[in-house]
RNA sequence: GCGGGCGUGGCGGAACGGCAGACGCGUGGGACUUAGGAUCCCAUGAGCAGCGCUCGUGAGAGUUCGAGUCUCUCCGCCCGCACCA
């Protein structure tokens, strides 16, 4: 392809694809790079729609900082990779009816075509494919690591099932009662699952975050997430039933004397056990009715607090009083131990139900400013005890440590810690993912695949799906269920589920430093130097997801040994999401674009550019279609001056002002490229482009050849371009990035802002350095001050020496109000 | 409800506590053109006939010589989490 005088961002861009590839641009000697700099973007999920111009977008974020550090010295490496398994590709090749394997493998193939031709700098040498044998051997070597660490589990619990997926969730996985997948109301059933044990890590993956440097959203969605909250573990015991008690978790153990009934969840084991005999009907019909609501409505904090007394009693330890205990399902089954005291003067929920069902209402906390009677809502806050035997007339903070000291002496109870994180749920009954590598023997019990035989391989399956019946598409594959017992040699089953694609993602980046050692998962000296990740820049929506599943995994083979450190990514910085036309983007909107259109009638270097420019890159922007023609107005400029200068000839060097505004360019790009502020880096070149096109036929080259560096992190390919015909034989790829003077960026002289009074009257072009006093008397001589002063003189003077002036004057007699 | 973020021209968005509105879009005017939805130049927050003055960063108070920026109260929008005891 020829280019010619024009600028034909087409013709540019194929020549400069072709040969970067040729260069080998972007591929790193990774045994042997000096300064190593892992850029880390998030494993693209290959959908069938092709590339979302939010990738693009998220990507290339990525890409201006890579390139950007290339041009610093540094030996980049930017992997890319396909996270190809998971519900997601499976339901759309059910929609299509299309097995997963061919449409998948063709997915790849677009997004692969579409990721080049958005001009990332990336290490395709280093490619990986969940999917592949190659890869997933290692997915299924971790989970068996983690068994053998006694981090996989598989038990009975009540777990998220999706009713349109036809499997189970993780905790992570539901977002408002909804499948994140499909957006399908979640319900809970009781099965058997796989749990890895993340619950082990909660305070490390805590009080680790304390101390990372990442997007603070995301520290504090993790925060949230962990929910680890500080109190008291007591059980009261059911009166008349010897031997029989209830336990649960208080954060506000000095209410204790205020607990006036318990509340079981419908699922807590004891309900049927304790429920009196004439209570047992409508125990049992709300008990049903619970099981059978959807988990979001059960989860609405608004619905009146529905319950029913079990007749049974249980003793308050604090007050020796008999409580009622009922059953509701605003107490969850899942978190503390399924029960609570309620205390419903400080607790909005407890109050509420104390409310509706007519129960007691004793008053234990009374702050400063008193109560009124009666209460007209719970009094959570903090105050001084009442009415509450040994505890009354202490602070409620003092009291809560009291009542703990208390429980403990009396073996009534002890302190405890308790988390919102929940195990990670990590079975699925699908098809589409790597089979969990476990065989269970009778005489055996659960047996790993021995790591010799890795991969289990993912069998071809004409009917791939999902049964509904709580168990994967392969269970209905004779071949692969028998097995021999890896112990005993004896007859076996084969685990049927595959695992969560979220295991398959939690360690892709391991990886791809060592994709060329198909004999270890990472290769210890590569991963030494090459990890944990330098920068990892991505959305905000894995926040708790893949973030948090991630770390646990580094964690988890930190301890075991298999890496060398427990954090993965030094640095995280979460970018903003991209809008059109003031709404997100979504088909049902139909203001989805479509990258390929816009390669195609801007070109890449125009596309990226824009997407960078649009808005800041942290926050997220909004894409106007009428916006992107300025950047492609602003790379024609740049093409024409630089072309318009060769012609004209250069002259020998750029006068002392185009020089000073070249050094202060350099420092502001580079300055707005470190803190991702790429929308004002990229303003900072167009101004550098105005400022030259004023004296577009005497420009130096050296002019020329800044502007084209700068530009390269954003559009490489005119860049390059440019670049080969200022005579550069060498790529930009091979250049460094200009410094700037600090001794040019002082200016000699400045346009001096006067005040009066705080009020800007006037301007005068002094010398940078310009004394106190000179400037003062300076001021004080122009008409306009004077005028403004009114014959007073000035009782003060702020004076910051090239920025501004202020002379404050009182105002005088002779203006006051008489 | 809790946590986080944000409110600036017609629009996207800039502004170490120091000239509000950089840069871009749009709009108006002009130049060059057979022509322009191309390119270049000029203008563009509002008000006032007065080229300077007044008002202007969601509303209100405060701190300061000086506040878009810091503090408090309120209103509105966005994003998380949401009956977590």
């Amino acid at each position: 392809m020829s280019v010619g005088v024009r600028y034909d961002p087409t013709a540019v861009e194929a020549k400069w694809l072709r040969r970067w590839a040729e260069e080998g641009v972007g591929e790193v000697d990774l045994d042997r790079a000096e300064r190593p700099f892992y850029n880390l973007l998030m494993f693209p999920y290959p959908s069938a729609e092709g590339l979302h111009v939010g990738n693009v977008f998220a990507f290339t974020g990525v890409d201006v900082f890579g390139r950007f550090m290339a041009l610093n010295g540094y030996d980049v490496f930017e992997p890319i990779g396909f996270d190809a398994f998971g519900i997601h590709s499976e339901n759309f090749a059910l929609k299509m009816n299309v097995h997963p394997k061919r449409l998948i493998a063709s997915n790849v193939a677009h997004f692969r075509e579409q990721l080049h031709r958005m001009e990332g700098m990336f290490a395709w040498s280093h490619e990986v494919d969940s999917t592949q044998p190659e890869y997933y051997k290692f997915t299924q070597w971790i989970f068996i690591q983690m068994f053998k660490h006694g981090l996989a589990e598989k038990r009975m619990a009540p777990v998220n099932w999706c009713p349109s997926c036809l499997t189970v969730l993780a905790n992570e996985q539901v977002i408002g009662g909804a499948c994140e997948r499909c957006g399908s109301q979640v319900t809970t059933r009781q099965l058997e699952q796989w749990f890895l044990k993340i619950t082990r890590y909660a305070d490390r993956l805590l009080d680790n975050l304390d101390h990372l440097d990442w997007s603070e959203v995301v520290k504090t969605a993790q925060r949230n997430w962990i929910g680890r909250s500080h109190g008291l573990e007591m059980a009261f015991p059911v009166v008349g039933r010897e031997g029989l008690s209830v336990a649960f978790f208080t954060t506000r153990p000095d209410t204790v004397f205020g607990a006036s009934f318990m509340v079981l969840a419908p699922e807590h084991p004891l309900v049927p056990e304790i429920t009196a005999p004439e209570r047992r009907p409508a125990v049992e019909a709300y008990v049903r009715e619970a099981a059978a609501r959807r988990e979001a409505e059960r989860l609405d904090p608004t619905r009146p607090k529905t319950g029913v007394d079990t007749g049974a009693r249980a003793l308050n330890l604090a007050t020796g009083e008999a409580i009622p205990i009922w059953v509701a399902d605003y107490v969850l089954a899942g978190y503390g131990t399924g029960a609570i005291m309620a205390v419903p003067a400080h607790d909005e929920r407890d109050f509420a139900f104390a409310r509706a069902h007519g129960l007691p209402v004793p008053l234990v906390v009374r702050p400063p400013e008193g109560l009124p009677d009666p209460l007209p809502a719970a009094y959570a806050g903090e105050g001084t005890m009442v009415d509450s035997g040994f505890l009354t007339g202490m602070d409620s903070a003092a009291a809560r440590e009291a009542a703990i000291a208390w429980a403990e002496r009396e073996g009534y109870g002890r302190r405890r810690v308790t988390y919102r994180l929940r195990d990670w749920l990590i079975s699925r009954q699908r098809y589409w993912g790597p089979p969990i590598p476990m065989v269970h023997c009778p005489a055996c019990g659960w047996q790993p695949v021995p790591e010799s035989e890795l991969p289990v391989l993912l069998p071809d399956v004409e009917d791939f799906r999902p049964a509904g019946s709580g168990q994967s598409p392969l269970a209905a594959v004779e071949s692969f269920v028998h097995t021999t017992c890896p112990a005993c040699g004896g007859p076996a089953r084969r685990e049927t589920d595959v695992s969560d694609n979220f295991l398959d993602s939690a360690w892709y980046f391991l990886r791809y430093p060592s994709t060329d050692f198909p004999d270890r998962a990472m290769d210890p000296e590569r991963t030494r130097k090459w990890l944990p990740v330098d920068r990892y820049m991505g959305g905000k929506e894995h926040s708790v997801l893949h973030l948090m599943y991630t770390r646990f995994v580094c964690m988890a083979l930190h301890d075991m040994g298999l890496l060398p450190f427990e954090e993965p990514f030094k640095v995280f910085r979460a970018h903003g999401m991209m809008i059109h036309n003031g709404a997100k983007m979504s088909k049902s909107r139909g203001n989805v674009i479509n990258p390929d259109s816009l390669f195609d009638r801007y070109g890449a270097d125009t596309t990226r550019t824009y997407l960078m420019f649009m808005g800041s890159y942290q926050e997220g922007g909004d894409f106007s279609d009428s916006g992107i023609q300025g950047v492609y107005r602003f790379l024609h400029r740049v093409w024409d001056l630089v072309q318009g200068a060769a012609e004209a000839g250069w002259r020998e060097a750029p006068p002392p002002e185009a020089e000073r505004l070249r050094h202060r360019t350099i420092a502001r790009v580079t300055r707005d490229i470190q803190a991702l502020h790429y929308n004002t880096a990229i303003a900072a070149l167009m101004e550098y482009v105005n400022a030259l096109g004023a004296r577009r036929d005497r420009l130096a080259l050296c002019e020329a050849e800044t502007l084209c560096v700068l530009l390269w992190p954003f559009a490489p390919a005119i860049a390059d371009e440019l670049w080969e015909r200022l005579g550069h034989a060498d790529g930009l790829w091979r250049a460094r990035w200009p410094q700037a003077d600090p001794e040019q960026l002082r200016d000699e002289e400045v346009e001096l802002p006067i005040q009066v009074n705080g009020r800007l009257r006037d301007r005068m072009r002094v010398s940078a350095d310009l004394g106190e006093a000179e400037a003062v008397a300076l001021a004080a001589a122009r008409p306009r001050v004077r005028e403004a002063l009114g014959g007073r003189e000035p009782t003060r003077v702020v004076y910051v020496p090239g920025r501004m002036l202020n002379l404050v004057a009182q105002p005088g007699g002779d203006g006051g109000r008489g």
